[in-house]
DNA sequence: AGATTTAAATTCC
DNA sequence: AGGAATTTAAATC
Protein backbone atom coordinates (compact mmCIF):
# COMPACT_ATOMS: atom_id res chain seq x y z
CA UNK A 1 0.00 0.00 0.00
CA UNK A 2 1.72 3.09 -0.95
CA UNK A 3 0.72 6.52 -1.24
CA UNK A 4 1.33 7.11 -4.66
CA UNK A 5 -1.96 4.11 -5.50
CA UNK A 6 -4.16 6.23 -3.75
CA UNK A 7 -7.33 6.89 -6.23
CA UNK A 8 -8.13 10.62 -5.93
CA UNK A 9 -11.60 9.67 -7.60
CA UNK A 10 -13.08 7.57 -4.45
CA UNK A 11 -11.84 10.19 -2.06
CA UNK A 12 -15.24 11.05 -0.24
CA UNK A 13 -15.37 14.68 1.29
CA UNK A 14 -16.97 15.99 4.11
CA UNK A 15 -17.49 19.79 3.96
CA UNK A 16 -17.56 21.49 6.55
CA UNK A 17 -18.51 25.70 6.46
CA UNK A 18 -19.20 28.85 8.26
CA UNK A 19 -18.99 32.14 8.30
CA UNK A 20 -16.18 32.82 6.42
CA UNK A 21 -14.70 29.20 6.77
CA UNK A 22 -14.82 26.78 4.42
CA UNK A 23 -13.21 23.04 4.85
CA UNK A 24 -12.99 19.69 3.52
CA UNK A 25 -12.48 16.69 5.76
CA UNK A 26 -11.38 13.35 4.32
CA UNK A 27 -9.93 10.44 5.44
CA UNK A 28 -7.02 10.40 2.67
CA UNK A 29 -4.88 7.16 3.82
CA UNK A 30 -6.33 3.66 5.17
CA UNK A 31 -4.97 2.48 8.19
CA UNK A 32 -2.04 0.66 6.66
CA UNK A 33 -0.77 3.26 4.73
CA UNK A 34 -1.08 5.35 7.12
CA UNK A 35 1.18 3.07 9.55
CA UNK A 36 3.87 3.11 6.92
CA UNK A 37 4.03 6.63 5.95
CA UNK A 38 4.25 7.45 10.08
CA UNK A 39 6.84 4.55 10.43
CA UNK A 40 8.42 6.23 7.15
CA UNK A 41 8.71 9.86 8.55
CA UNK A 42 9.85 8.87 11.63
CA UNK A 43 12.77 7.44 10.19
CA UNK A 44 13.93 9.86 7.71
CA UNK A 45 12.82 13.09 9.28
CA UNK A 46 15.10 15.05 11.60
CA UNK A 47 13.77 18.42 12.85
CA UNK A 48 15.02 21.65 13.51
CA UNK A 49 17.14 22.11 16.76
CA UNK A 50 19.48 25.53 18.64
CA UNK A 51 18.15 28.79 17.41
CA UNK A 52 15.86 27.37 14.94
CA UNK A 53 13.80 25.64 17.43
CA UNK A 54 12.99 29.09 19.70
CA UNK A 55 9.90 31.86 19.02
CA UNK A 56 9.74 35.22 20.92
CA UNK A 57 6.75 36.04 22.71
CA UNK A 58 5.72 39.11 24.75
CA UNK A 59 9.61 39.88 24.81
CA UNK A 60 10.51 36.52 25.77
CA UNK A 61 12.27 33.50 23.93
CA UNK A 62 10.74 30.08 24.77
CA UNK A 63 11.60 26.69 23.20
CA UNK A 64 8.45 25.86 20.59
CA UNK A 65 6.22 23.22 22.09
CA UNK A 66 6.18 21.01 19.63
CA UNK A 67 9.18 20.19 16.99
CA UNK A 68 9.33 21.79 13.69
CA UNK A 69 10.85 21.13 10.33
CA UNK A 70 10.53 22.79 6.94
CA UNK A 71 11.18 21.41 3.54
CA UNK A 72 9.85 22.77 0.19
CA UNK A 73 11.73 24.22 -3.46
CA UNK A 74 14.80 25.92 -3.02
CA UNK A 75 15.14 29.99 -1.92
CA UNK A 76 11.55 29.37 0.45
CA UNK A 77 12.00 30.53 4.13
CA UNK A 78 9.46 30.59 6.53
CA UNK A 79 9.24 33.21 9.07
CA UNK A 80 7.25 33.10 12.56
CA UNK A 81 7.69 35.10 15.55
CA UNK A 82 11.25 36.32 15.60
CA UNK A 83 12.59 32.97 13.62
CA UNK A 84 13.23 32.02 10.38
CA UNK A 85 13.71 28.81 8.95
CA UNK A 86 15.18 27.80 5.63
CA UNK A 87 13.37 25.08 3.29
CA UNK A 88 15.25 22.09 3.65
CA UNK A 89 14.97 20.04 0.02
CA UNK A 90 12.26 17.53 -0.76
CA UNK A 91 12.73 13.95 0.60
CA UNK A 92 11.20 11.01 -1.83
CA UNK A 93 8.67 10.49 0.65
CA UNK A 94 7.12 14.14 1.15
CA UNK A 95 7.43 14.25 -2.72
CA UNK A 96 5.72 11.49 -3.02
CA UNK A 97 2.55 12.90 -0.93
CA UNK A 98 2.96 16.10 -2.46
CA UNK A 99 2.77 14.96 -5.85
CA UNK A 100 -0.67 13.09 -4.31
CA UNK A 101 -1.96 15.87 -3.27
CA UNK A 102 -1.25 18.30 -6.22
CA UNK A 103 -3.08 15.36 -8.62
CA UNK A 104 -5.79 15.53 -5.33
CA UNK A 105 -6.42 19.35 -5.53
CA UNK A 106 -5.11 20.55 -9.07
CA UNK A 107 -2.81 23.08 -7.08
CA UNK A 108 1.26 23.17 -6.96
CA UNK A 109 2.28 23.01 -3.50
CA UNK A 110 5.89 24.00 -3.16
CA UNK A 111 6.72 23.90 0.36
CA UNK A 112 5.88 21.62 3.46
CA UNK A 113 5.63 22.76 7.50
CA UNK A 114 5.60 19.66 9.50
CA UNK A 115 4.61 19.77 13.44
CA UNK A 116 5.93 16.53 15.35
CA UNK A 117 4.17 16.81 19.00
CA UNK A 118 5.69 14.40 21.21
CA UNK A 119 3.11 13.65 23.58
CA UNK A 120 -0.35 15.86 24.72
CA UNK A 121 1.95 18.45 25.98
CA UNK A 122 2.94 19.37 23.09
CA UNK A 123 0.74 22.10 21.35
CA UNK A 124 0.39 24.62 19.00
CA UNK A 125 -1.21 28.16 20.13
CA UNK A 126 -3.88 30.26 18.17
CA UNK A 127 -2.64 31.37 15.08
CA UNK A 128 -3.42 32.17 11.62
CA UNK A 129 -1.52 30.65 8.41
CA UNK A 130 -2.21 34.19 6.73
CA UNK A 131 1.59 35.24 5.45
CA UNK A 132 1.95 37.97 2.97
CA UNK A 133 4.21 35.54 0.65
CA UNK A 134 1.88 32.43 0.76
CA UNK A 135 -0.37 32.42 -2.58
CA UNK A 136 -3.50 33.94 -1.05
CA UNK A 137 -6.05 32.17 -3.65
CA UNK A 138 -4.26 28.63 -2.86
CA UNK A 139 -5.88 26.77 0.36
CA UNK A 140 -3.67 25.01 2.78
CA UNK A 141 -3.49 20.89 3.02
CA UNK A 142 -2.76 19.54 6.45
CA UNK A 143 -2.09 15.85 6.48
CA UNK A 144 -2.40 13.98 9.72
CA UNK A 145 -0.59 10.67 11.01
CA UNK A 146 -0.80 9.42 14.81
CA UNK A 147 -2.23 10.14 17.96
CA UNK A 148 -5.43 11.74 17.20
CA UNK A 149 -5.40 15.53 18.42
CA UNK A 150 -8.36 18.25 18.95
CA UNK A 151 -7.96 20.94 16.31
CA UNK A 152 -9.99 24.30 17.46
CA UNK A 153 -11.18 26.80 15.14
CA UNK A 154 -12.57 30.45 16.28
CA UNK A 155 -13.54 33.58 14.24
CA UNK A 156 -11.62 36.59 14.87
CA UNK A 157 -14.22 38.60 16.33
CA UNK A 158 -15.13 36.08 18.78
CA UNK A 159 -11.33 35.88 19.77
CA UNK A 160 -10.83 39.71 20.71
CA UNK A 161 -11.44 41.03 23.99
CA UNK A 162 -14.56 44.47 24.56
CA UNK A 163 -17.04 45.53 23.07
CA UNK A 164 -16.76 44.20 19.66
CA UNK A 165 -16.51 40.70 20.28
CA UNK A 166 -18.96 38.70 18.50
CA UNK A 167 -20.49 35.67 19.89
CA UNK A 168 -19.28 33.56 16.64
CA UNK A 169 -18.90 29.34 18.19
CA UNK A 170 -16.14 27.86 17.71
CA UNK A 171 -15.31 24.48 15.24
CA UNK A 172 -13.51 21.72 16.89
CA UNK A 173 -12.46 18.79 14.96
CA UNK A 174 -10.99 15.50 15.72
CA UNK A 175 -8.11 15.43 13.58
CA UNK A 176 -7.75 11.18 12.40
CA UNK A 177 -4.67 9.38 11.73
CA UNK A 178 -4.24 9.13 8.01
CA UNK A 179 -6.71 12.52 7.87
CA UNK A 180 -6.58 15.42 5.39
CA UNK A 181 -7.82 18.65 6.03
CA UNK A 182 -8.19 21.15 3.15
CA UNK A 183 -8.30 25.07 4.56
CA UNK A 184 -10.04 26.74 1.55
CA UNK A 185 -9.28 30.60 0.87
CA UNK A 186 -10.48 33.08 2.86
CA UNK A 187 -10.40 30.52 5.71
CA UNK A 188 -6.95 31.89 6.72
CA UNK A 189 -7.94 35.16 6.86
CA UNK A 190 -10.86 34.51 9.16
CA UNK A 191 -10.33 32.13 11.17
CA UNK A 192 -7.67 31.12 13.93
CA UNK A 193 -6.38 27.81 14.90
CA UNK A 194 -4.73 25.98 17.31
CA UNK A 195 -4.23 22.74 18.85
CA UNK A 196 -4.16 22.56 22.52
CA UNK A 197 -2.89 20.53 24.65
CA UNK A 198 -4.10 16.96 25.76
CA UNK A 199 -3.71 14.96 28.90
CA UNK A 200 -4.77 12.05 27.58
CA UNK A 201 -2.87 12.17 24.65
CA UNK A 202 0.03 10.06 24.85
CA UNK A 203 1.11 8.96 21.23
CA UNK A 204 3.16 11.30 18.74
CA UNK A 205 1.33 13.16 15.79
CA UNK A 206 2.59 14.66 13.24
CA UNK A 207 0.96 17.05 11.07
CA UNK A 208 2.29 18.09 7.96
CA UNK A 209 0.80 21.38 5.98
CA UNK A 210 1.06 21.82 2.59
CA UNK A 211 1.72 25.34 0.97
CA UNK A 212 1.71 27.43 -1.52
CA UNK A 213 4.03 30.54 -2.28
CA UNK A 214 3.96 33.40 -3.97
CA UNK A 215 5.71 32.75 -7.55
CA UNK A 216 8.21 35.95 -6.67
CA UNK A 217 9.62 34.20 -3.23
CA UNK A 218 11.09 30.95 -5.60
CA UNK A 219 14.78 31.22 -6.28
CA UNK A 220 14.97 30.98 -10.10
C1' DA B 1 -0.28 54.50 13.72
C1' DG B 2 -2.98 51.00 15.27
C1' DA B 3 -3.70 46.11 14.87
C1' DT B 4 -1.23 41.75 15.13
C1' DT B 5 1.76 38.32 16.83
C1' DT B 6 3.06 34.03 19.75
C1' DA B 7 3.66 30.94 24.70
C1' DA B 8 3.34 30.55 29.51
C1' DA B 9 1.66 31.60 34.02
C1' DT B 10 -2.31 32.51 36.41
C1' DT B 11 -7.08 32.59 37.45
C1' DC B 12 -11.50 30.95 36.67
C1' DC B 13 -14.91 27.96 36.18
C1' DA C 1 -9.11 17.82 37.17
C1' DG C 2 -8.60 19.84 33.29
C1' DG C 3 -10.29 23.03 30.03
C1' DA C 4 -10.97 27.87 28.91
C1' DA C 5 -10.20 32.73 29.46
C1' DT C 6 -7.00 36.45 30.84
C1' DT C 7 -2.84 38.76 31.24
C1' DT C 8 1.74 39.72 29.98
C1' DA C 9 5.95 43.81 25.52
C1' DA C 10 8.12 44.79 22.12
C1' DA C 11 8.69 44.40 17.27
C1' DT C 12 6.63 44.26 12.89
C1' DC C 13 3.56 45.49 9.00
Amino acid sequence: MDVAKIDCERVKWRKITAEGLNLDYTILLPKVCADQVLRQLEETLEYFTGDLAKVKVFGRWHPIPRQQVAHGEPGISYKFSGTTVPALPWTELLSEIRDKLNELTGHRFDFVLINRYRNGNDHMGEHRDDESELDSSAPIASLSLGQRRTFVLKHKDARKPGPDKRNVPPVKLELEHGSLLMMNPPTNKIWYHSLPKKKSAIGVRINMTFRKYNANVLKK
